[in-house]
DNA sequence: CCATATTCAATTGCGCACAATCGAATTACG
DNA sequence: CGTAATTCGATTGTGCGCAATTGAATATGG
């Protein structure tokens, strides 16, 4: 026991880990490798990848408050509101106060913002391909990361806290 | 064919993928899950997660140039200079010019930075229980996000961009 | 009704991430 | 040599990401 390890081997002491054999630099990489990819594909749309993100949300239902986008790719409002006002710059949004519910923001697709959604259909497919995997792999892989997803946000904060040998460790100013 | 999407469904036309089916996104929103999930533990050593990166690879190999660093955590300078200077800062690494290359800076842990890895040992087990997953299935996680990673890095963008059955899509100061 | 609590977006402040650019140092070449 | 090309890091400017706070609007309880 003592050993799901964030890594492959079991670690006698200091341990010696690698960066590249940890699971949580894998994800962070592949995560950014998965942008410098798109970023290409999105800069003729005059998108970025989280731009990109947003809209994909707005493309699958319009008229979505704030909150509902931030629950949809779990980011918060600091994020989104200059995100959004940069979509709306662009014209690809707009952004109203819900007449009901005057602490609401709705954004809505423009014209423009739903025309885009045809010149970036084909980018998922685009990706796919230089990607190379096929479409049974890519379900497994979306799998096994939603379920690591959650076992990592549902996970217990304290008990973790708990196993890291606790060396009481003075408050540092970790600044966050 | 026509088909390795990064999502799961075959779609006719302009597509209604919802976001959490993309491939992209369940790798985007799982990294957020891992940093999220660090930074309590992290937050006592007073380091972010991407500076317990840089760490890692320092405990991994001490005296490391910061284009080495770069090349561990596909990072460039403009992002490593100023987390380096927080790093020396904080008193966890020291950097100085190589007498050899001036062009080069090496950093070094103090032994205040090399006093932290036992620090942080406990750490990688500590998330490896959160997430609950067995040694197995992490090295087998981790090695389709290396695979998966490659083919995005060395994916020819030429061809990708082509597939994006390319609306001309007039320049549109994509800004980056 | 009114006071309190809650919800929501916006703002502020800090840290990461990258493109583009610069200047200094080194290396290659003629 | 001495000029040109390359390497390396720092800098600048823009955009994401989050914690903490604010302030307005709505909901709740007495």
């Amino acid at each position: 026991m003592a050993n799901g390890l964030d890594d492959s081997l079991a670690t006698e002491k200091t341990a010696l880990i690698p960066a590249s054999d940890l699971l949580c630099f894998s994800v962070y990489a592949t995560a950014h490798a998965f942008m410098r990819a798109y970023r290409p594909l999105l800069a003729p749309l005059g998108l970025t990848y989280p731009q990109y993100l947003v809209m994909v949300v707005l493309w699958e239902r319009d008229a979505r408050t704030v909150k509902e986008i931030g629950e949809a790719l779990s980011l918060d409002s600091g994020t989104l509101t200059p995100l959004l006002k940069r979509l709306e710059a662009a014209g690809h949004v707009s952004r109203s106060r819900d007449e009901s519910d005057e602490r609401r923001v709705v954004v809505r697709l423009t014209p423009r913002g739903d025309a885009l959604r045809a010149e970036a259909a084909g980018i998922p497919a685009a990706l796919g391909c230089v990607m190379g995997l096929d479409v049974s792999a890519i379900r497994g892989l979306r799998h096994q990361l939603a379920d690591l997803r959650l076992r990592l946000e549902t996970g217990d904060e304290g008990e973790a806290r708990r196993r890291v040998t606790s060396y009481p460790a003075e408050p540092r100013s970790p600044r966050r």
